[in-house]
DNA sequence: CCTTGACATGTTATATCATAACGTATTTTA
DNA sequence: TAAAATACGTTATGATATAACATGTCAAGG
């Protein structure tokens, strides 16, 4: 699979791995749960990326940083982010991406461009209550939501 | 893969393939597209079923009923009346369900119980323009939607 | 401290889902 | 009716994901 690049702006996101993954110790303090060296390593991978990434791009960087070789270790680190929010996953990609809004967002949405493979995330709360009201209407609950729109981004438009 | 059933409530849903195939009819002949016998006994086979099946499944099903037995038969039939809105694909479940609102709707949402694996459709407008709305804070244009919905559906909470 | 239970990591093996590439047949249209 | 487009079927392979089991590590209670 071709990797694809996150965020329609460009913008220097040297900080977001070191500033997300002191986001994540904190956050996993308060529920006393451990990211360990495997799991802070995928989760740097995914914050350095900054896109999308197949669970076999994450074990092959695993892989090369000295943790197994195995497929079970991607999933198992990629599944315990995602539970905690830390990570997503884009299902329309069959990839993960790290959580760009911890703290603010636990519905979010992934906006695809099919010209460039872009991905964006955004906050939306709106659609996460328009989800829960009409999932209401039928006595739903809502636990986790996937939301996600392929279309064309800013940039793709132009060029077209 | 287990099969899901569909729709929260049950109902006699013994007219819905008929119907169904009968909209796909006029929708495909305004469009100067075929239904094809593959198409139409897919589609058929989703209508009847009345839950997500994953393509092997539908494979399965084509192959009993004398058409091919390998993949791409299945999957192009898919993807053609996915193309055409007449049936989803539900990615949480790596499964497809035949559009239960073709004229309507063509913002399906779907709601997954992880109770007992029922999937309902539901239109919502208002969640579609949500997400417009959203992206187009970041002028993305929305072209295509996948808006899936983890939780529990009104049978399995009474249960718990 | 040190044992014990819970959790975490790694492996092998296999299951499941999906598509590429090609040849033939059918349908449409010029 | 010939040419072009579309559809169907095949073989083969690729990509994604999980089951099951062995070993190792951590944290808490005795």
């Amino acid at each position: 699979m071709t990797p694809h690049t996150n965020a329609f702006d460009t913008h220097d996101h040297s900080h977001c791995a070191d500033t997300g993954l002191a986001r994540a110790e904190e956050i996993l303090a308060t529920r006393k749960l451990r990211l360990t060296p495997v799991r802070r390593q995928t989760l740097q991978i995914l914050l350095q990326e900054h896109r999308a990434l197949g669970a076999y791009d994450v074990l092959e960087r695993l892989a090369a940083a000295g943790f197994g070789k195995q497929p079970p270790v991607a999933y198992r680190a990629l599944e315990f982010l995602v539970e905690q929010g830390l990570a997503h996953r884009v299902r329309r990609l069959n990839a993960f991406a790290a959580c760009m809004h911890p703290e603010t967002d636990h519905a979010p949405v992934f906006l695809i461009c099919r010209g460039c493979n872009a991905l964006a995330e955004t906050p939306a709360q709106p659609v996460r209550a328009a989800l829960e009201a009409a999932a209401q209407t039928v006595g739903f609950t809502v636990e986790r939501t996937n939301i996600e729109a392929l279309g064309l981004c800013p940039n793709c438009k132009a060029a077209a």
